[in-house]
RNA sequence: GGCGCGGUAGUUCAGUUGGUUAGAACGCCGGCCUGUCACGCCGGAGGUCGUGGGUUCAAGUCCCAUCCGCGUCGCCA
C-alpha cells in the first residue's frame, strides 16, 4: 500500500539534517559519477532534491529505470559534501535505504526533453500535454492563472458582486459569431447552442432584481484561432451592474485590476486610475487602431493635403497618413523587410522616406519629396535624423495600415517602446451604426443591446432625419492593455420602446426585437432596471501577465489552431448508434 | 478562404551552384569515472529528407500538385 510522503522536493533544508524522510516524485535525471556513486534528481510539484545513490542495491534499481518513473525515496537527510547555492534543497541531499518504483516510465525515448519542451515542436507538447506540464516553466503559468482567476473571484466578491452560474446548453443566438450547436434527443431536429457569452442571462439576472453579478465564465464561438485567441472555448469574467453608469463600471474595474497585475504580472502597471479615456475615433486618428499600444510613444499625423499634389501616384486623392521616427538607425534592408511585413499583415503597402542627418530627404519616394520639402520638414516637425513611414488609401485603409506600420516601427526602433509595462486605457464613444460592407446598407456596428448615447432622444432625432445615423455612439466601451483587447462591454438598452427604435434604424420592426431577444424583451416590458456591465478575457489577461504571446501557454489543454484536440482526437468520429439517436445524418464526414 | 513562413535522426536545427557515404547539438544505448548538479571523457545505434508526380546522367536542393503545422488577414453581436 502507497505510504505517504513526510516532505516534498522542495522542502528539506539543514534544519532537516538527520531525519528520516520520505520523498516521492518523478525521476528527472541521474548523473552517475563512479561505478558506485550516482546523483539522482527527484523532481515533484514543489521542487527538486537531490538523491545520493553510494550503494550497490540501490544502484541497481536506479539503473533499471527510465527517466521520468515515478518513485518513492526512504532515507536520511544528510550535508551535501559540495553544496549548490542555486537550488533552495542545494544544501542538502537524501541518502537512500529504499527505493520503491511507483509508476515506470516505459519509453526511454520521450517525445521531447521535459526540461525543454517549450522549444520543442507545438503538436507534439499538445499530443503530450501532460508531458509538458512536467515542465516547471510550462506548470507556472498554469499555477499562475488558478491564482488570477482566485485573485479576480476574490476582489468582485469584495466589491459586492455574486457569482452566478447561468447554462451551458441554452438557446443559438440570432447575432455576433458562429455557434457551437448540440443536436437535443428529445426534439428532432432541434439544437441548443452553447453560449457565446452570457449576454442575455446576465442581463435577465439584472431585471431578476440581482444587483451585481460576476461568474468566470466558459465562453464558445466557433471562429477561426489568433495568437491571442483560443478557438471554440475561452473564459471571462463577465460582470453586470444594476442601476449602474459607464462610470461605474469603469471604477470597478480600475479597483479590480490594477492590483491583480501588479502582484501577479511580470511587469509593473503604468497606469494609474482612472485610466485614459479615448473616443474611438480618436484612436483610429491618432493611432490607426481601436486597441492601440500605449507603450509606443508614435502618433499618425495625416498627411493628405501636405502631400497632395506631390506627383506620386498612389497618393493621388487618397488619404496619406504618416508616422515619424526619430533617431531612425534601421538599414535599407530593415526598411524594406519592414513595409513588407506590413503589406503582409494588412494587405496595404507601406512607403517611406528619411531626413537624413546632413538634412536631405533621401530614400524610399524622396524624389516627390524633395521639391516640397521645406512645407513637409515644418508640418511634419522633421529634425535631421527621421524616418518618415507613410501609408494611402481610403480614411480607414490608410489608418489601419499606418497603426500597423506604428506598432512595426515601435518594436523596431529602440527608445519608442518600453515593454516592461502595462498601459490601459478606455476606448470609448463607439458608433452605434454603419454601413455594411456587402449589404450597403445601414447595420449594427457592434451588438444591438447596447444603449445610444442619449438614448431615445438621439435615435428619435435619427428616426426624423435630423440627424446622421453614422454620427450616433453607443455607451459602449473597450478595455485595452498593450495593444491587446482586454474587454468589450456596455451600458445596456433596457428600455423595450428605444430598443424598438433602435432595431427600426436598421430596417428591423417590434416583432423583429421580440423573435429575435423574446426572453430578454418581454422581461424588460415588466420594468427593468437601467444596467451596464462588462467582460474581461481571462485568457487573454493571464498571457498579459505572464508575459506570453501565444494564449496556449495558458491554457492548461489548449486545441490547436484548427480547433482540434490532438491529445483527446477531438473532434472525432462517433458511433452510427449515437447519431440515429439524435437524427443526424451526416453527408460529410473526413476520412480518419 | 487569401497571404507569409516552415516540414531533414527521438528532439531542435544546419545542409553552399543540383554532384562522393545527408551533418551538428541534445536525447538514447554501451564503456570509463567516488562529489556531480546543463557532470565529464570514449565509443555506438538511429534518416522513405511530409506525401505524390516531373525535369536531369544525378534531386534534401529545381518545377507542379497535395497534406500538415505556425503566424496574419477575413471572421470574432
Amino acid at each position: 500500500m502507497f505510504q505517504s510522503r513526510t516532505h516534498t522536493c522542495n522542502e528539506l533544508r539543514m534544519d532537516h539534517v538527520g531525519q528520516q524522510v520520505k520523498l516521492v516524485g518523478w525521476m528527472e535525471n541521474v548523473r552517475e559519477v563512479g561505478q558506485n556513486l550516482a546523483f539522482l534528481v527527484l523532481r515533484d510539484f514543489y521542487g527538486t532534491t537531490q538523491i545520493v545513490v553510494e550503494t550497490e542495491d540501490m544502484m541497481a534499481i536506479v539503473k533499471g529505470l527510465n527517466k521520468e518513473s515515478t518513485i518513492s525515496v526512504e532515507g536520511v537527510v544528510r550535508e551535501r559534501d559540495s553544496k549548490n547555492p542555486k537550488l533552495p534543497t542545494g544544501d542538502i541531499e537524501v541518502v537512500p535505504a529504499g527505493i520503491e518504483v511507483l509508476g515506470r516510465c516505459r519509453h526511454n525515448e520521450l517525445p521531447f526533453q521535459i526540461n525543454r519542451s517549450r522549444e520543442a515542436d507545438e503538436t507534439q507538447r499538445l499530443k503530450y500535454r501532460y508531458l509538458d506540464l512536467r515542465n516547471p516553466e510550462v506548470k507556472d503559468n498554469i499555477v499562475l492563472r488558478c491564482n488570477v482567476v482566485a485573485a479576480l473571484r476574490a476582489a468582485m466578491l469584495a466589491e459586492g458582486f455574486l457569482e452566478i452560474t447561468t447554462p451551458i446548453l441554452t438557446a443559438s443566438s440570432p447575432e455576433g459569431a458562429r455557434d457551437y450547436l448540440v443536436p437535443s434527443r428529445k426534439h428532432p431536429g432541434k439544437f441548443y447552442a452553447l453560449p457565446q457569452a452570457p449576454q442575455q442571462f446576465k442581463q435577465l439576472l439584472m431585471a431578476s432584481g440581482f444587483d451585481r453579478y460576476f461568474q468566470i465564465a466558459p465562453c464558445f464561438r466557433d471562429e477561426d484561432a489568433r495568437g491571442d485567441r483560443s478557438p471554440g472555448e475561452f473564459y471571462q469574467l463577465d460582470m453586470e451592474m444594476a442601476f449602474a453608469s459607464q462610470d461605474d463600471v469603469f471604477a470597478v474595474l480600475e479597483r479590480v485590476l490594477p492590483p491583480i497585475f501588479a502582484k501577479y504580472g511580470k511587469y509593473d502597471v503604468a497606469s494609474q486610475a482612472p485610466f485614459v479615456r479615448i473616443p474611438f475615433l480618436e484612436a483610429m486618428d491618432r493611432y490607426g487602431s481601436d486597441k492601440p499600444d500605449l507603450r509606443i510613444d508614435l502618433t499618425l499625423t495625416d498627411a493628405t493635403s501636405l502631400l497632395a499634389g506631390c506627383g506620386f501616384p498612389p497618393f493621388e486623392d487618397q488619404t496619406v497618413k504618416a508616422v515619424v521616427v526619430s533617431g531612425f538607425q534601421g538599414t535599407r534592408k530593415q526598411i524594406d523587410a519592414l513595409c513588407a511585413d506590413v503589406e503582409m499583415q494588412s494587405g496595404n503597402k507601406a512607403y517611406w522616406f528619411r531626413y537624413d542627418e546632413s538634412g536631405e530627404i533621401v530614400g524610399g519616394i524622396a524624389k516627390f519629396v524633395q521639391p516640397i520639402k521645406d512645407r513637409v520638414v515644418e508640418a511634419l516637425g522633421l529634425v535631421p535624423g527621421c524616418f518618415v513611414g507613410l501609408t494611402a488609401g481610403k480614411l480607414l485603409t490608410a489608418q489601419k495600415t499606418a497603426g500597423v506600420l506604428r506598432s512595426k516601427l515601435g518594436a523596431f526602433c529602440p527608445g519608442h517602446m518600453d515593454t516592461e509595462r502595462y498601459e490601459f486605457c478606455w476606448i470609448v464613444d463607439f458608433p452605434m451604426y454603419e454601413i455594411g460592407e456587402e449589404s450597403g446598407e445601414l447595420e449594427f456596428c457592434h451588438n444591438p443591446f447596447s444603449m445610444p448615447s442619449g438614448g431615445a432622444d438621439t435615435i428619435e432625432k435619427a428616426i426624423r432625419g435630423e440627424l446622421d445615423p453614422l454620427t450616433i455612439t453607443a455607451d459602449q466601451y473597450d478595455l485595452v492593455c498593450n495593444g491587446v483587447e482586454l474587454s468589450s462591454g456596455a451600458v445596456r438598452n433596457h428600455d423595450p420602446e428605444i430598443m424598438i427604435k433602435a432595431f427600426q434604424m436598421v430596417g428591423l420592426g417590434e416583432d423583429d426585437v421580440k423573435a429575435k431577444f423574446p426572453a430578454m424583451y418581454n422581461a424588460f416590458t415588466y420594468g427593468a432596471p437601467p444596467h451596464a456591465g462588462i467582460a474581461p478575457g481571462v485568457d487573454r489577461m493571464v498571457m498579459l501577465l505572464a508575459g506570453e504571446d501565444s494564449i496556449r501557454e495558458i491554457i492548461p489543454f489548449p486545441m490547436n489552431k484548427n480547433a482540434q484536440d490532438v491529445m483527446m482526437g477531438a473532434p472525432g468520429v462517433v458511433e452510427q448508434r449515437q447519431l440515429d439517436e439524435l437524427n443526424i445524418a451526416c453527408t460529410k464526414q473526413e476520412e480518419e
